[in-house]
Order: structure tokens, then sequence, then C-alpha cells
RNA sequence: GGGGAGGUACCCAAGUGGCCAAAGGGGGCAGACUGUAAAUCUGCUGGCGUACGCCUUCGGGGGUUCAAAUCCUCCCCUCCCCA
């Protein structure tokens, strides 16, 4: 079937294995094929920035533009006031109402770059805050509630998998809300296409059966894959937590760590799903994977494509270049030598001021390096952090305040803290 | 409605009055090895300015006892079988 795709941008997530789910692949295909068309995607702000999971979405609007579409980015201003129950095994509190808008606010700065917005093609950024706000109990409950029917809101897996634990009408309604969101977008922009992750699949269809309808018109919804790993375990974790977009959170050396730490039966899924690499780059990748897999060409060009994509070329530089000094890097051209002093924001740092020399365990455990002191202890006992790149083993080390220091765990894991004397 | 089993730390799972901060396994973290990998081996794995000690934890409340994860009692929840 898929060979009469006619559509590049369909072909093409077609071979990146990123078509988990598509309402209608013909319907979809003579749609895209027939001009220039809209195709959205939701993100919700529950947090002050987007994280690793929601980069795929991001990715593949953005592959949308590039396949000459025009990708809708919608940050869920109002939806976040009101929490997606798929995939949550719990209620969740509500988030006070100035600080989603804050975080939606965030969200639209963090995605902009992603995207051209000047021209025919342009892409649009759009906040469901703006229409949901103003709807009104009472036709929204005629005009919009009446095209729900109860027995199929409550089949979704987003709600049936919270009937045991638990679910609020609130929560309940979510579903409504994004079915409400893609109609707005298809009358305001004539947006049939719904892109979103597989927990997505419920809410996407409610929209489409939405926009058939009341607009008698056909919709479409496609899914991309839940990203996992050969091995089994979760993907988008580190030792440290989730992976952030924001530097603040995951700093650009972090976030090339991640990507360089892929395992060699993962490397080429993920150069497909996270880089805009044509066929032949990735093929010979993989190539080089099988033939010399101890030298982690595919890694390499994984964490520089992806840190670039996010944090831009100085981001990479940067990343790059701390990664020279911690290890033996030989192949990363012209950076092998330069191995100065990590810069501001290069790693996640703190600043603490202190009189007077405090244990090396007090301040790991102060600044959030470690969750208890006790744990902090036992790493120093077991050889497990170095300062400035000297290993301590020493439980009672302490540091003297007026300096900045490296602290590091393991292998890979680095601090950059500063101790400022008071006044 | 009747009968039975069970809720223990991040997960699974021992423990049935003190020797229990609680066996074992998994997971996680660190060390060695290595390719900043996988596999393997070793150590650690509730908290507290660290040892001694103290505090919190065995579904929830109440009780017995010098002493309870362990006994009594009430409550909540889960699973299985018969109707």
């Amino acid at each position: 079937m898929h060979d009469a795709t006619r559509s590049p941008l369909l072909r093409d997530l077609e071979w990146r294995g990123l078509l988990a789910d598509v309402t209608s692949l013909p319907g979809l295909d003579a749609h895209l094929s027939g001009g220039r068309r809209f195709v959205y995607c939701g993100f919700d702000p529950t947090a002050d920035s987007l994280h690793i999971g929601s980069l795929l979405p991001l990715l593949a609007l953005r592959r949308v533009q590039l396949g000459g579409h025009r990708p809708i980015v919608l940050i869920g201003g109002g939806t976040g006031l009101i929490g997606d129950p798929s995939g949550k095994t719990g209620e969740r509190p509500l988030n006070p109402a100035d600080q989603v808008a804050e975080w939606a606010e965030r969200l639209r700065r963090q995605v902009g770059p992603f995207f051209d917005f000047d021209g025919p093609g342009g892409a649009v950024l759009a906040n469901n805050y703006q229409w949901l706000s103003k709807l009104e109990v009472i036709p929204f409950l005629r005009d919009i509630g009446k095209h729900f029917s109860v027995s199929s809101m409550v089949a979704r897996e987003s709600v049936r998998a919270r009937m045991g634990a638990g679910i609020s009408y609130t929560e309940f309604s979510y579903q409504v809300l994004q079915a409400f969101d893609f109609l707005s977008l298809f009358r305001a922009y004539g947006c049939a296409v719904q892109i979103g992750g597989t927990d997505q699949w419920g809410n996407i269809t409610a929209g489409t059966d939405l926009i058939r309808r009341l607009e008698g018109q056909a919709a479409f919804g496609l899914t991309l894959p839940l990203v996992t790993k050969a091995d089994g375990s979760k993907f988008g974790k580190t030792e440290s937590g989730t992976v952030w977009l924001d530097a603040r959170r995951t700093s650009p050396y972090e976030m090339y760590q991640f990507w360089l730490n892929t395992g060699d039966a993962d490397v080429v899924p993920f150069l497909k799903y996270f880089t805009f690499l044509e066929r032949e780059a990735i093929d010979a990748l993989g190539g080089a994977v099988r033939s010399h897999p101890e030298r982690r060409e595919a890694q390499r060009v994984l964490a520089r494509e992806v840190t670039r994509l996010v944090h831009g070329d100085a981001g990479l530089a940067e990343a790059e270049r701390v990664t020279a000094g911690f290890f033996k890097t030989p192949d990363v051209p012209g950076k092998a030598a330069d191995t100065g002093p990590p810069e501001e924001g290069a790693l996640p740092g703190h600043v603490l001021t202190v009189a007077e020399p405090r244990f090396l365990w007090s301040i790991m455990k102060d600044v959030g390096i470690t969750p208890s002191a006790s744990e902090a202890r036992r790493l120093i006992a077991q050889g497990g952090v170095a300062v400035d790149r000297q290993r301590v083993s020493d439980v009672d080390f302490r540091l003297s305040p007026g300096k900045g220091y490296l602290i590091q765990i393991g292998k890979r894991r680095v601090w950059r803290v500063v101790l400022n004397t008071p006044g």
C-alpha cells in the first residue's frame, strides 16, 4: 500500500518509521497531495519547558514544513488548565492559572526557533486559551456536547485506564476540549490534520469525529510511535532524570551526552527519528556502526545533530568542547587540544555563598547533586566522586570558598559549583 | 450473597513477638574492565553534620506487651473460587 503513497511527506515519515497509526492513509495521502495543507500538533504547558518526549512530535511538525505544508503549533494554554488524563495513572493537581500562562509563554518561545514563520508556507503559532476561555457552558453543551456519547468517551483507553483509580469530570472532559480545538483550527484555517503521540489517538479521533459530524468533512489523524529502546529500558531518562529542552534544566553538555550514549542497536532508528539527515547518510552511518562500533560515529553525529537543533551552533560547540575536555575524543575535528575550563551555561551550575570550608558531601547535598547527605558520603567513600578532575575518596574532604569547582560523579555527570565568600 | 487468599522498602518477594532499617531477587548508583557501550565481576542502595546514637518505614486507626511487620480489634483496598 505504501508504494501507492504519493505524498513525499508521508513517504518520508513512513521510511523513518514515524507512522504509528493513521485514520485513513489513502485519504490523508490524497489530502496532502492536493496542495499546501495545514497540520497541527498541540503541546500543553505542564512545566516551564518541554522535554525530550515532545521532541518527536515537534520535529515531525518541522518535517511537515520541510515537506511543503504549514505547521500549526498549538500551545495548550487552555487545555493545560484542565489536565490530560492520557497516560496518567492518577488525577493531577490543577496548576495555578497564572503559572500555566507563564509556562505557555515559555513554551511559545522555546518552540519558535524550530520553524519558519515567514512567507506563504509560514508556520502558525496558536494558543487554545484564546478560544477555550471564551466558551460558555450552555452553548457549549448544546452545540458540542450533544455530539459526544458518553459510552464512547468512557470506552477511550485514557478514561478506561482511570476508571479504577478515579477520574474527575474535569479530566474526563479533556477529550472534548481537544476535539473542539481541532474543530476550531479546522474552521479558522481549514486545518484537517492533527498529529501527536500514540497516547493522543483517542483525543485526535474525538476531533476527526466531531468535524465529520458538524462540518460533514473528512479530517485526519496521525500518530507517531512510542520511542522505545532495544534493551527495553525507558527512553528519555538519564541518571539525573528527565532530559529537558531548556538549557537551564538540562545543559547542552548533558543533552549531547544523552545522545552520545545511545546504544548501537538504537542509533539508526534514532537518527531517523530525531535528525533531518537523508537516507544515504543514515545508511552510511548504519554501516559504520557495523564495521567499527567502537568509533561510535553514528552516535556522535546523532548527538551533534540533535544538540544543534535544540541549542544551536553555540550550544553544540560548548558541549563538544566540554566533552573533549573530559574524554579522549581524538576524532572531534579541531577540538582535541582545546580543554579550557567550561563556560557558563555549558554545565549545570550552582553558586553558593559560604563563609568557611565546607564538607564536600554537604555541598553536594545542598546543591542537589545528591538527594541526601548519606548518599553523597557513600559515593565519595566508594570513589565515585572527583573534584577538578581529581578523585576524592576522603569522606571528610572540604571545599574552600572563593573559587569555582568541577564536581563529577562517575565518568560523565559533571556540575560546576562556585563558592563565593560572603560580602 | 457465600467461601478463600492477600496488602512489607522503587518493583517482586521472605519474615508470624525482641537477634528487623527488615532475607533474597530485580531495578538503580558507583568501581574494575571496555568503545563515555554491551556482557561480566565487586561494592552500595530510608533519613539525620557523618561512628556511637536517634528518627521515620512493613495498607489505615485503635489496643495488648518492658518490646509488634509479627498478637487482638475495627476500617479501607486488591485478587481468586462458588452463586
